[in-house]
RNA sequence: GCCCGGGUGGUGAAAUGGUAUACACGAGAGACUUAAAAUCUCUUGACCGUAAGGUCGUGCGGGUUCGAGUCCCGCCCUGGGCACCA
């Protein structure tokens, strides 16, 4: 019988499916009884593999996608083995560019386009054996899905992680469309290869950057490759330094540059300084620009160079100098010239530089082209051998020595010089001195900076999540104004006003916090009067007050008929009798400290009252006495800090955003999903707007706030969204309650195994790791999960053509897995896919390969051909050694996803075979730890030993020990390090014995010759080498 | 320019500081066959030598070590990623 692939492998899938042996329990094996330790809580039995979902493209699979998934899928099969529970899962990231720009090419909708995608794919991935679970197939277009990346992105909305910005994004002038970097080839157009612009566009963005520190510092929690890591951490690019405001110099104009340096010990020698052409400053300094129209130029045609010819490709620096524009060194006051170039970028840092050309090559570069001054102010050290400061030496207390001393330009660290009070000081002592410097004269101080920017959320296009929020003119106009009112002795820039104050003006509302006029000794009458002269309150108007501003706010109200929306009071005395048994005459000074509830009711539309039991001055009784009376919504909270005096109180926040205030205004959870409408056209519109924008039925709803006349946002989600957190749906995939319950993800998460691209590394890894923090912050991932969703990231390398290049259409390289399945087998593909090379690296295909893997599975095949003749069990001392070697290296192997010498150790173990005889319970053996390799294969030769069950079900072997140890072994015998001559000794035989052996032998003797033996080293069991 | 990999036979590649080139491909020779394919066996880093054996050899130059493909320093080449990151 030979060994028909086509046959087998087709029956045993049609079997698997059938008994449906991979379908993973959502049953917790093990009690919650150590909920703690997530180890104990998850059972020790439940393992959790996972892939990157794929991209159904039009394409279909790629040979680079099973590389990926044999390796898990061998990962989990023998993790199954091990008597796990393993939830291997797989589904579709179907939302995406691609299957866009297939449907403005062909009219077909991307929803049929999809589908039929799917199909394919998942017919592809079937015929390749993998053990996935389909019963939890789940696939990010589906209305059931993304209703709920619609829910998590209004959790990130509510909670102020999402804002509109206007950003730069690539236009092509010709189609009228947005474009994602990658559409943008070589500055032109992918599409029509017109010409591309930067245009400003609103967009939504979330804030990913408020998690920078927290994505670097827990990376330490996870298992990650160091090159993974790595990534992460430049790519969120931390580094610290300063802000430094220099003063434009204009009778005029009262306005700072700021700069963000990481060198403020250069200061004294920055000689100019460079705007980025979009910086926003630049409008407001046009009226004292003489060169105006040069400038103008310059910026407009820096708007049409691409990224890319603003990095790579320029070498020659650009830029034009504001005449009439001069801006004022903050140490020494010199006046120095304000240019504009693009070698400055908006994104990073403030959007300008203090230009220091000795110290820094870009702006030496810049600095030699325009002829500007160039001042050195730090002197490179000496290097004496062995200083710390030699080349090389790591960067230490005194710091690192970079670049080339000798050059012109010098960016490392050393001594200061020329530079008053810094001069003489080592770098390092000389950044914090000046940071202290700007900081004492208020003019810089001590800053962070990451590189990692916001995420860019919103597409102009239409296959992907509807943002689901409805815009409403009426309530826009409706839009609150806020009044913040301080506390006795304390001021508007204190505590948490700031924070609450800049979140609320990112989301667009006015807020007026002022500082209450004599706050030590606070009046009443005098602090009325004055918000009456500044502000206007009345029905838009919120108040939010703290402590004693919470009286002013009822007192102000009721005394003066005014008329306001709402108030939130934050820990409002009733009385004058404080937990802490002070007096403050002060503060019962104040007012009569009696309230007219009635009144106050009538004038305030809602009221809401936070407290803190713990609250260290205001007893809770307090505010609880004027919730009671008021009728107010009353929360009682734990504060961050005693009596509220923190710097971010998210808790208030929260209450002031539960409401209707928000604009636009969010479409409520019941209505979810909000489901993409059939366009007929897919281009994006004229003015740039989604295809959606033209759905007339659609955009137009009612508002869910005022039930009067709204449309609905256009844009849609990027597909990064929901690839964000597809893993946590895998646990309950059909659940339309929750998108997963918290038992399922208890069961399950974090993920024990993640494999990846590292193209993904920065983005999808990124992104992901940030949004399930979030999800966890706000509480709906349970604590228990962790806030880490992989525990282990590792990275497979990519599959080239046959030449050594990436495989693409146009290079015609591309291998169909189709063909090599048909006319190998799965089985052959998956080994040949493991044992090609180092799976972290990029390998080259070569279909001659193939064929060699093909020739061990068929020599595998006759091994069993044999067998069945002769069923007496044939003891071979040689080849049991030999096949416990091999469970041991197999499963060690597999561990450390070092495929490709696993299956080299099997091919040892067939090729020792050979044409001898082995018994049958032996050979079940290999059968098995073959099985994860060559599942189809394993099984069939498995049952026709006359196996019942799947030899999938069959416990992992273990080695036995006492057949890996040789009690024979070859010494190996050098003389000064050079291999000489081999011996067999017993293994255990200790230092002298083997001394007398080696001596004896001729070949030793030769060499030796009567030279004296300075030295002897012994390996015990392996090697001696003698110094002669 | 910055960051991260990688340089070992004709090729893909093995090698806890301890026999460099396992395993596979390719090539060559042989067996089987009327023949071919398939399969099986043997050879296969370079050089010298009839042989025994020896010398050299992991991108280059140094170093540490009894011993370096592996560790350290300085270079060169190459692949990938990137947002000139101040």
């Amino acid at each position: 019988m030979t060994y028909n692939h086509q046959k087998i492998e087709k029956e045993w899938q049609k079997k698997w499916e059938e008994d449906e042996i991979y379908r993973a329990d959502n049953n917790l094996k093990k009690p919650a009884s150590a909920p703690q330790d997530p180890e104990l809580r998850r059972g020790k039995d439940n393992f959790y593999c996972l892939i990157e979902f794929p991209y159904p493209s039009g394409e279909g699979l790629h040979v680079g996608h099973p590389r990926s998934y044999t390796a898990m899928d061998i990962i989990a099969r023998k993790k199954r083995m091990e008597g796990k529970n393993v939830l291997y899962p797989i589904g579709w990231d179907a939302f995406g560019l691609p299957t866009e720009n297939y449907a403005i090419k062909t009219g077909v909708h991307p929803k049929i386009a999809t589908e039929k995608n799917i199909e394919n794919f998942t017919r592809q991935l079937k015929s390749l054996g993998f053990s996935f679970d389909w019963s939890r197939e789940i696939n990010t277009t589906d209305p059931e899905y993304y209703k709920w990346t619609q829910w998590m992105f209004l959790q990130f909305f509510k909670h102020g992680l999402a804002y509109k910005t206007k950003m730069a994004i690539n236009w092509c002038l010709k189609c009228k469309i947005g474009l994602a970097n990658e559409e943008v080839v070589n500055g032109k157009c992918e599409r029509c290869g017109g010409e591309v612009e930067k245009r400003q566009k609103e967009q939504w963005m979330i804030k990913i950057t408020k998690y920078a520190q927290r994505l670097i510092d827990d990376l330490d929690k996870v298992d990650y490759l160091p090159r993974i890591k790595d990534q992460q951490i430049n790519w969120i690019g931390r580094s610290e330094g300063a802000t430094v405001k220099f003063k434009v110099k204009s009778e005029k104009l009262k306005v700072d540059i700021e700069v963000f340096t990481t060198r403020p010990d250069t200061l004294f020698g920055a000689t100019y300084m460079v705007l980025a052409p979009e910086h926003e400053i630049i409008p407001d300094l046009k009226s004292q620009i003489s060169n105006l129209k040069e400038v103008d130029d310059y910026i407009e045609k820096s708007k049409r160079k691409s990224d890319l010819e603003r990095t790579e490709l320029q070498k020659e620096k650009t830029g034009v100098d504001l005449e009439g524009i001069k801006a004022i060194n903050p140490v020494n006051n010199e006046e120095i010239p304000v240019w504009v170039a693009d070698y400055v970028l908006t994104g990073y840092g403030t959007g300008a530089i203090m230009a220091v050309p000795a110290h820094d090559e870009r702006d030496l570069e810049f600095a030699k082209k325009f002829n500007l001054q160039i001042k050195k102010v730090v002197q490179p050290p000496q290097v004496i051998p062995n200083s710390p400061f030699q080349a090389g030496a790591s960067s230490g207390a005194i710091g690192n020595l970079q670049g080339d001393i000798e050059s012109e330009c010098f960016s490392g660290y050393g001594m200061s010089i020329n530079s008053d009070f810094l001069s003489g000081l080592l770098t390092l002592d000389a950044k914090e001195k000046m940071t202290e410097w700007l900081e004492k004269n208020n003019v810089g101080k001590k800053t962070v900076n990451y590189k990692l920017r916001d995420w860019v959320f919103s597409r102009q296009r239409y296959w992907g999540e509807p943002i689901p929020l409805v815009h409403c003119e009426k309530c826009a106009e409706a839009k609150p104004k806020f009044l913040f009112l301080h506390a006795f002795k304390d001021s508007s820039g204190r505590v948490f006003w700031p924070w609450l104050k800049s979140e609320l003006e990112k989301r667009g509302f006015e807020v007026f916090a002022p500082n209450l006029p004599n706050s030590n000794k606070p009046n009443l009458k005098e602090q009325t009067k004055f918000i009456s002269e500044n502000f206007n309150i009345d029905d838009k108007t919120i108040i939010v007050a703290h402590s004693l501003g919470g009286v002013l706010a009822m007192k102000m109200l009721a005394e003066n008929n005014l008329k306001a929306k709402k108030i939130i009071m934050v820990a409002p005395p009733a009385k004058t009798e404080f937990k802490d048994g002070k007096k403050r005459p002060a503060v019962e000074e104040f007012c009569d400290w009696k309230f007219n509830y009635s009144k106050i009711k009538k004038a305030v539309g809602e009221v809401v009252v936070i407290a803190d039991k713990e609250d260290s001055v205001v007893p809770i009784e307090q505010p609880k006495e004027i919730a009671t009376e008021l009728n107010a919504k009353f929360v009682e909270v734990v504060a961050p800090a005693p009596h509220f005096n923190c710097v971010e109180a998210p808790m208030i926040l929260d209450n002031i955003l539960t409401g209707d205030i928000l604009n636009p205004g969010w479409v409520p959870y019941e209505d979810l999903p909000v489901k993409l409408p059939d366009v007929k056209k897919y281009e994006p519109i004229d003015s740039g707007e989604s295809p959606l924008a033209n759905m007339q039925d659609w955009i137009n709803v009612k508002c869910p706030k005022c039930g009067g006349e709204a449309k609905r946002e256009t844009d849609t989600m990027p597909n990064w969204a929901g690839s964000s957190w597809y893993f946590l749906r895998y646990t309950d995939p059909k659940n339309n309650k929750e998108f997963a319950s918290a038992e399922a993800l208890k069961n399950f998460m974090p993920v024990d195994w993640y494999n990846g691209g590292m193209e993904h590394t920065t983005l999808h890894l990124l992104y992901s790791r940030f949004w399930h923090k979030f999800l966890y912050d706000i509480g709906v991932i349970p604590k228990e999960c962790g806030d880490e969703p992989y525990k282990k990231r590792t990275s497979h390398g990519m599959i080239l053509g046959e030449g050594g290049e990436k495989m693409s259409k146009s290079r015609g390289n591309v291998i169909n897995p189709d063909e090599m399945v048909k006319l190998y087998g799965a089985d052959t593909l998956r080994v040949y896919e493991m044992f090609m090379g180092p799976f972290d690296q990029a390998i080259p295909w070569d279909t001659k390969g193939l064929v060699g893997c093909r020739r061990f599975l068929e020599r595998v095949w006759k091994v069993k051909m044999k067998n069945e003749k002769l069923k007496v069990a044939v003891k071979n001392e040689k080849l049991l050694k030999e096949l416990h070697r091999t469970i041991k290296k197999v499963g060690e192997d597999i561990e450390e996803m070092k495929f490709n010498t696993a299956i080299a150790q099997m091919m040892i173990f067939i090729n020792a075979v050979g044409e001898e005889e082995i018994d049958v319970e032996n050979w079940k053996l290999f059968l098995q730890i073959l099985a994860p390799f060559a599942p189809h294969l394993a099984e069939e030769l498995w049952a026709n030993l006359g196996n019942k069950t799947s030899i999938h079900l069959e416990k992992w072997p273990e080695h036995d020990k006492s057949l890996i140890v040789d009690e024979e072994i070859e010494l190996i015998v050098q003389i000064n390090g050079k291999l000489r001559d081999k011996i067999k000794i017993k293994a255990d035989l200790g230092e002298e014995e083997a001394k007398k052996i080696v001596l004896e032998s001729e070949k030793v003797k030769n060499w030796i010759d009567g030279k004296k033996i300075k030295q002897v080293v012994f390996v015990k069991g392996k090697l001696m080498n003698i110094v002669i």
